[in-house]
DNA sequence: GCAGACTAAATCGTATACGATTTCATACTT
DNA sequence: AAGTATGAAATCGTATACGATTTAGTCTGC
């Protein structure tokens, strides 16, 4: 996944990043600078650079004159950015709608039929990666950057919590394909903003109802959710 | 401004970040690592620690083998980040509603009061302040601190592009009181978490209505509010 | 006079070195 | 035996140095 080129501090985040987020360095993994540096063949500066660059993205905690350890899988923080995603995900399907084409729609409608074949299987990598590739089709003439920025911070905070793995919940993938078909149906229909965007919230906020019901012991977790998004 | 303490490139960020808010350095300038060191005193890593940390929160813009410069007031960057303000305050809003307390209405009416009065005295840095004092009183229950984070980038963003300044627009404090006071009632009356949601995004849109239709010329940026946030 | 090649200056990116801080094991005291 | 002081090892934070890249200015040939 690393690619070659760019800057050294470039590499090195590309190449830390590809490691927490295969397996390789696990949550609570120390970080060490000067291991890092030898393992790349690089000197510790860009190595320190891109440490912090992770930081900033959540993907390591990081202790002044201690270092950085890989950011560990937080049920809580798993809810709140599973909250934030529903919001900032509702906003950028209400703004994107208006935009959206007939061949878009037919494409993202082909991407949930494969979604639905790859259940068949029981690929959920897979699965991921398709379910990324619908939303993305919606968004991509979403006329705002910030909050496409906003969305993609999200989905790279979930992968940090390797949320795909800790947090299978039976069935709910095939609920999944179903609201996205019936999401498809209302942009057809043209439907207003407000409408729009309160589908594609519940779609996201249906993922974590589901986590929430099957992890039931996770009391507390439902007292932080008030209102209901 | 800038604190002694911490690191010396927790130093350097506070220091460079404030010349840029302070009007030092404006939009356009260039920020060369080594002349910054030689000012503060340090050398050039932690310096450019700093820069690479404002290039993450957009206060500055940064180019390989090139160098950084202040990142410029741009009427469209406003317009994003007015718009994503009004989505994640409307959340923040709707989210720290339930728990609200008397006694933090009280107190969010005296701040309104005193932003009345500074109205009189024409102290639009006071009332900027105050403003800031009165959504924060609001957003301090909140359940949700990656929400909250949000709206903190959108206030640094709303900083690094000096709106307060260059956005003027004549009246628009006033109705600003104004929907403050109708947002407590609301609150107070224990209104439905959507009505909430809904008011306080009607808040920052008026005041980006307000800049949009006082520079008339700005045409295409209407275009991009295809659905009415 | 102008386009392109060449050189020099400015500036960045990274390596290396070392002092500062934390951590951990050990010895000492009560 | 428990707690505390001590010192060494590990690790981070920053200074300095230098090669790499960009930029700007100059020169050349047309």
């Amino acid at each position: 996944m690393s690619s070659e080129t760019g800057s050294k501090s470039e590499r090195a985040y590309a190449a830390i990043k590809d490691k927490i987020l295969g397996g390789e360095y696990t949550p609570g993994y120390r970080l060490v600078l000067a291991k890092l540096a030898e393992d790349l063949g690089f000197s510790v500066v860009p190595v320190r650079e891109a440490i912090r660059r992770l930081e900033a993205e959540s993907f390591v905690t990081f202790e002044r004159n201690v270092g950085a350890t890989v950011a560990g899988i937080d049920p809580t923080e798993y809810l709140y950015t599973m909250q934030t995603l529903s919001i900032v995900e509702g906003a950028a399907t209400a703004l994107s709608a208006p935009l959206i084409t007939g061949p878009d729609i037919t494409r993202a409608r082909a991407v949930n039929a494969r979604m639905s074949r790859s259940l068949e299987h029981f690929d959920p990598i897979r699965f991921t990666a398709l379910n990324l590739e619908f939303h993305s089709i919606l968004f991509e003439n979403c006329p705002n950057p910030h909050i496409l920025d906003l969305v993609h911070r999200g989905w790279n905070r979930l992968q940090a919590l390797r949320s795909s793995t800790f947090n299978y919940v039976p069935g709910r993938a095939g609920e999944s394909v179903t609201e996205h078909e019936a999401l498809l149906k209302l942009l057809e229909s043209g439907a207003g903003a407000e409408d729009i965007e309160r589908a594609a919230r519940a779609h996201r906020a249906a993922t974590l109802d589901a986590y929430l019901a099957h992890n039931a012991s996770d009391q507390q977790a439902h007292a932080l959710l008030t209102p209901s998004y």
